[in-house]
DNA sequence: CCCCTTTCCCGTACGATGTACTGGAAATGG
DNA sequence: CCATTTCCAGTACATCGTACGGGAAAGGGG
């Protein structure tokens, strides 16, 4: 009973085209007209779709959310989650910050977060405020991890001019702690995401 | 004794107008035609102090990030003043997220912090990642603090269509524990800013 | 003193992007 | 069959970062 003309689309479907390049290519290579391209519509039919660019990556974020892991988790396991989905998705750690989170997976993420909650007793406000810095955490980790391994494969060299200023840096002697760092080496391993997570977590509800 | 016509201008001053209008006007004002127009100079001039506009961004976030604190200040300090920096610079929050930070200032910053961790005996890139987590859990939080700050002032009708599109999702009774939250109402205040953060670092260095 | 080398200045211009506008195309209801 | 409603998409514009190249301004060498 659609009165009108029928889409040729779903939104569902422009939302998953629009996942699948920024998987592929990043969160830069997305752009209105080679969405369109590889829909095979024109720039212009997507505005049927989505108010806005900004609208469409709102989208995305809460299309790759939909928490399947196990029906009553602790927190550590809604970070792991998080953790994993993000490096699925390399895009999510620059895509969410700051964005407003009101899709049907973001909330049903919010409330089993609110679930592993419930037993410490804290006021509304607090519990909220928890998540968001655990997610936070989370954006804030991937994004290192991230870093870290773009920079060994993409640029060795652009990584070595680095090393360069920094050592150039410590030379001048402003730096002692810096230096003592830099000189321990890699000798030891950085500690490991479930470790530091839990260690916040503890920090943040106990 | 350099050779050539001499700069108009400072590296310093071009970057000090930048966050001048980034300041006062936010990061998106911020182009290039617009700061070679305050400074009365052409659009491409800015080219001989700064690479690209990258940068300029990189330099801008290491002009502000000056230290000027208690001389031995504990990671509570640090964070706190991270805190006031941003605050007093809004856009810093959304201009650092994946940046190299290997200005002067930040690794004076850098210093302070592992000094604060010195009785630690953490090995070395164990407190470089607590330290880049402390930094990544204050961008969290301040970004979320002059979102509020933000919403309330410049579009009340849009918090109230959030609102409306919170209660119809609660409506359907799929989220029993984000009702509870939004029923409980604004009874509670938040949690202050040091009382999180000591939580959260005292977990983390613990 | 003149010229030459070096450096910086900046007008013009190009490619890319998000999206407003508009007229045509396709479906249903009377 | 026509009218109405909806979606599709070509064209076009403002804006961005910045490549290019010639002109302008300074010091050094004859």
């Amino acid at each position: 009973m659609p009165r009108g003309r029928p889409p040729a689309r779903t939104r569902t479907e422009v939302v998953a085209a629009a996942v699948a390049i920024a998987d592929a290519e990043g969160l830069d290579a997305l752009t209105m007209r080679r969405l369109a391209a590889e829909l095979g519509a024109g720039p212009m039919s997507l505005y049927t779709y989505v108010r806005d660019k900004e609208e469409l990556v709102d989208l995305m974020v809460d299309h790759v959310s939909d928490y399947d892991g196990p029906p009553a988790p602790t927190l550590l396991h809604l970070a792991t989650w998080q953790r994993d989905l993000m490096l699925r998705h390399p895009w999510l750690p620059t895509a969410v910050p700051g964005r407003s989170l009101q899709g049907p997976n973001m909330l049903g993420f919010l409330e089993r977060g609110l679930a592993a909650l419930a037993g410490t007793g804290l006021p509304g406000p607090a519990k909220m405020e928890i998540l968001a810095l655990v997610t936070g955490f989370v954006v804030g980790y991937v994004t290192h991890e991230l870093a870290q391994a773009r920079a060994g494969v993409t640029a060795p060299e652009q990584v070595a001019a680095q090393v360069d200023r920094l050592r150039a840096a410590i030379a001048t002697g402003a730096y002692p702690e810096l230096a003592a760092v830099l000189a321990e080496g890699g000798s030891e391993a950085p500690p490991s995401f479930e470790d530091v997570a839990a260690r916040m977590i503890t920090g943040l509800v106990g």
